[in-house]
DNA sequence: TAAGTACTGGTTTTT
DNA sequence: CCAGTACTTA
């Protein structure tokens, strides 16, 4: 311990609190190659010679340049676990960043699972998770509240709308969105509304306007006590540049700062990472003789698929140039796919020009050929999908170990329609749907109304929800109300009474004051499921849903029910959270329950989510112009290879088996277009695709000759071969495809069929029924067609008659 | 003020 | 196709 004055002044025994951690001064971090590499001799053991050195390289800047599958991860958590096992570092000197919390949470787990547990006080968490809890822990030596709300792009959205809307700026074009964009991009960069002011041409109108938003929008935040995303990042930064003392705090602790995922870091992480490991100035107290923290960096170019968020390739093309005496060390040895994936995936990357050429290498052979598919539609597409996928079932692969990849999220749906049909068990990944429901924001506005009264965004949310009468009028009133006296919306709520308003507006206003109040008073006391069912319940939010005729409302309901069980579980996990911590996870951890119950079904998932993922079988759906690359990225610069990243990302996922599929028609708005097959197809090798159904054998009308040609040559190898050839004929003969399930028998209600029943489908003609499975609304059909061959239907919602 | 209707326009990827 | 919006009416 150093246990001087100064630490205590500055709370330092605060940050390293979780364990008796001392600021070390001169603590050993480098200089000291194999100091006691026999005590990490298990960690090396099954590494190739660059991944060894990799764990056991010891420096300041450390660039591992890591391919798919390399063993990225596998490195990292060695690296870590070697430094704690080598006692070259206490858990609590380790700062390990990912991108993602599922990343984070992956990486501890391993971890912990490399060391027995000893991983407390390790900081593994996201960039925004790791600002947050800085922000929070030092917000009040900088006058700001620790309350602090964390608004999403969506209440970042809200809050421009009403600014553009108060500017008359929509008359330059601005929207919430393209505004929100911008911003962003500005705060990745550093910049704030007075620098881009000093650069910007300011007898543009366009820009005036823009700047007035930019200030406008950055002052309501400061209002309401609330971060947006990209400030959680540029914060930290300035905090840090402001107050050296405070960022040296967190340089003497954090002795070994390794970042994952690298290739994605804008501007603003590029520079929290550089103050991470700047060398701490002397605080006037103790002299700033430490030395940096080492940093490790892991990153693989190929894989940069955020530039579009203002991810910066240059920081880990340059990474030399910034970091002297950096090391690199190259990890090309693939441990994840077959040499056939990995060809295809080297050949399409290939075509990206200033790259450093890498070429990913296996040694376990060449395995199964790529399977290419074209279907008329989205929904054939889908179909095939789901056939191939009971197929694999069949023959013994577990659902857990099959994913399906889109572009876009829109994609889901054809997807979802027919694997519910099928009754083919799926999840979705990533889709934080559940956090985006109308109902939980409300839950969540009220949540936050209690925790930082000053965030007007969530006040103005909750004031009229459920409806109790009080206007948008009212609301204006109240806000300037509140803009004169200086003081916040919810303390206008207070004064409701002297405000002139009627007697019923006056009460209900009054009423949600209350409410708000009694919340606030049992959220001191702890108990976040307590705070919320109070709050449900109170201001009637439950009750009006409870109440509805709308048979959706029952639905939303249960869904706050639900977020009450979750609360009920963060309090499990967290026997002393408190109210900011559960907000503060969930606005950033909103897809973290992934992990658990994904195993026995299908994941489904964009490309972009699947990055640093891996499964035996992969789909890789819309290989079409306009969505691989997708349109609105074709035409910026560098958006094309953007895309091919994403499309090798997506090819490099999987082990064993690789799926290429695409449409000859997409349904988009409703209009179904032609579709395109995309310019990466055929930079795949010819013959490491078998295409059961080639892009050139199917056209827009429908099947063709050359097609059931085509079909039957590949069909008669491949298992089965029971859906896609068979249903050429009838097919065809149809005027519309069927892209429009939702169109059709949604309930068949309680239509009985048992084993022998002869039926019709819509789409699959007619069969019969082998078998009859599940119960009540699950209940499945194993129909055996005398044209589309076997397949599983669920009864309830499936387009079928009894005949 | 709230509820209902007609209409528009927008649609990439995410912490 | 959908959500979100503007406009109507009670």
């Amino acid at each position: 311990m150093t246990g001087t004055p100064t630490s205590d002044a500055h709370g330092s025994d605060q940050i390293t609190s979780d364990s008796a951690t001392p600021v070390i001064v001169d603590w050993p971090t480098s200089g000291i190659p194999g100091g006691g590499q026999t005590a990490s001799g298990h960690l090396l053991d099954g590494l190739n010679p660059q991944q060894r050195q990799a764990v056991e390289y010891r420096g300041k800047a450390l660039l591992i340049v890591a391919g798919a599958g390399s063993g990225k991860t596998r490195v990292l958590t060695h690296r870590i676990a070697a430094l704690i096992e080598n006692r070259e570092a206490w858990p609590s000197q380790i700062l390990a960043i990912t991108f993602t919390n599922k990343a984070a949470a992956e990486m501890r787990e391993r971890v912990e699972e490399l060391l027995g547990g000893r991983t407390e006080g390790m900081w593994i968490s996201t960039f925004h998770s790791a600002c947050v809890r800085i922000l929070r822990r030092e917000a009040e030596n900088l006058g700001l509240s620790k309350n602090f709300t964390i608004y999403d792009s969506s209440d970042s959205r809200v809050l421009l709308k009403r600014i553009i809307k108060r500017n008359d700026a929509d008359m330059y074009g601005f929207t919430p969105a393209n505004a929100a964009a911008k911003i962003s991009k500005l705060k990745n960069e550093l910049a704030d509304a007075d620098s881009y002011a000093r650069n910007a041409n300011m007898s543009d109108p366009n820009e005036v306007a823009f700047v007035e938003i930019f200030r406008d929008y950055q002052r309501e935040l400061l209002r309401a006590s609330a971060f947006d995303f990209d400030d959680l990042i540029a914060q930290t930064v300035y905090l840090f540049r402001a107050f050296p003392q405070v960022a040296a705090r967190y340089q003497k602790k954090f002795r070994h700062v390794l970042v994952d995922e690298y290739q994605d870091t804008n501007h603003a992480q590029y520079a929290l990472i550089r103050e991470f490991t700047r060398a701490p100035e002397a605080d006037g107290f103790l002299p700033g003789t430490d030395e940096g923290a080492s940093l490790t960096v892991v990153g693989d170019s190929d894989q940069s698929i955020y530039a579009f968020r203002g991810a910066d390739i240059r920081n880990i093309v340059e990474f030399e140039r910034d970091f002297t005496g950096a090391t690199v060390i190259l990890l090309e040895q693939n441990y994840r796919s077959t040499q056939n994936i990995l060809s295809a995936a080297n050949a399409v990357i290939a075509n990206n020009f200033d790259r450093k050429d890498k070429k990913l290498w296996t040694d376990i052979g060449d395995g199964e050929k790529i399977i290419g598919f074209t279907g008329y539609s989205g929904h054939d597409e889908a179909q095939f999908v789901a056939d191939e996928i009971e197929k694999l079932h069949s023959d013994g692969v577990a659902y857990g170990d099959i994913a399906v990849f889109y572009r876009t999220n829109a994609q889901t749906r054809a997807l979802e329609e027919i694997f519910v049909r099928s009754a083919l068990p799926y999840k979705i990944m990533g889709g934080t749907k559940f956090y985006e429901r109308a109902e939980i924001k409300d839950a969540f506005a009220y949540l936050t109304a209690v925790m930082n009264p000053a965030d007007e965004l969530a006040v103005r949310r909750i004031i009229n929800t459920p409806k109790r009468g009080i206007g948008p009028a009212t609301v204006t009133q109240l806000a300037s109300f509140a803009e004169n006296a200086e003081t916040t919306l919810r303390d206008a709520l207070r004064e409701a009474s002297t405000l002139g308003f009627g007697p019923k507006v006056t009460r209900a206003i009054s009423d949600v004051s209350a409410v708000l109040d009694e919340a606030s008073a049992l959220a001191d006391q702890g108990k976040v499921s307590e705070v919320l069912t109070t709050l449900m319940q109170k201001s009637g939010l439950i009750d009006s849903l409870r109440m509805s005729r709308d048979p959706q409302d029952e639905a939303r309901a249960e869904n706050i029910d639900e977020l009450v069980a979750v609360t009920k579980e963060f309090e499990r996990n967290n026997p002393d959270g408190t109210l900011i911590d559960f907000l503060t996870e969930v606005s950033l951890v909103a897809a973290a329950d992934d992990l658990d119950d994904a195993s026995g079904t299908v994941s489904l998932m964009t490309l972009h989510t699947a990055k640093g993922l891996e499964y035996d079988t992969v789909f890789l759906t819309g290989v079409e112009e306009d969505l691989l690359p997708h349109r609105m990225s074709a035409n910026e610069p560098g958006g094309p290879s953007e895309e091919r990243r994403l499309f090798y990302v997506g090819i490099t996922r999987a082990r064993k088996r690789l799926f290429l599929s695409l449409a000859m028609t997409r349904a988009q708005y409703g209009e179904t277009a032609v579709a395109m097959p995309s310019r990466y197809l055929q930079e795949i090798p010819a013959e490491l695709i078998e295409w059961r159904q080639s892009p050139g054998s199917v056209n827009s009308r429908g099947g063709t000759q050359s097609r059931a040609l085509n079909a039957r040559r590949w069909g008669a190898g491949s298992a089965g071969g029971s859906g896609t050839d068979a249903r050429a004929l009838p097919r065809a003969e149809k005027k519309e495809w069927p892209n429009k399930v939702t169109n059709m028998v949604r309930d068949n209600g309680d239509l009985e069929l048992v084993a022998g029943d002869r039926i019709r489908h819509s789409d699959f003609g007619e069969g019969r029924v082998q078998n009859v499975t599940g119960a009540g609304t699950k209940r499945v059909a194993h129909v055996q067609f005398d044209t589309a061959g076997a397949k599983k239907l669920l009864i309830k919602i499936a387009p079928i008659e009894k005949l």
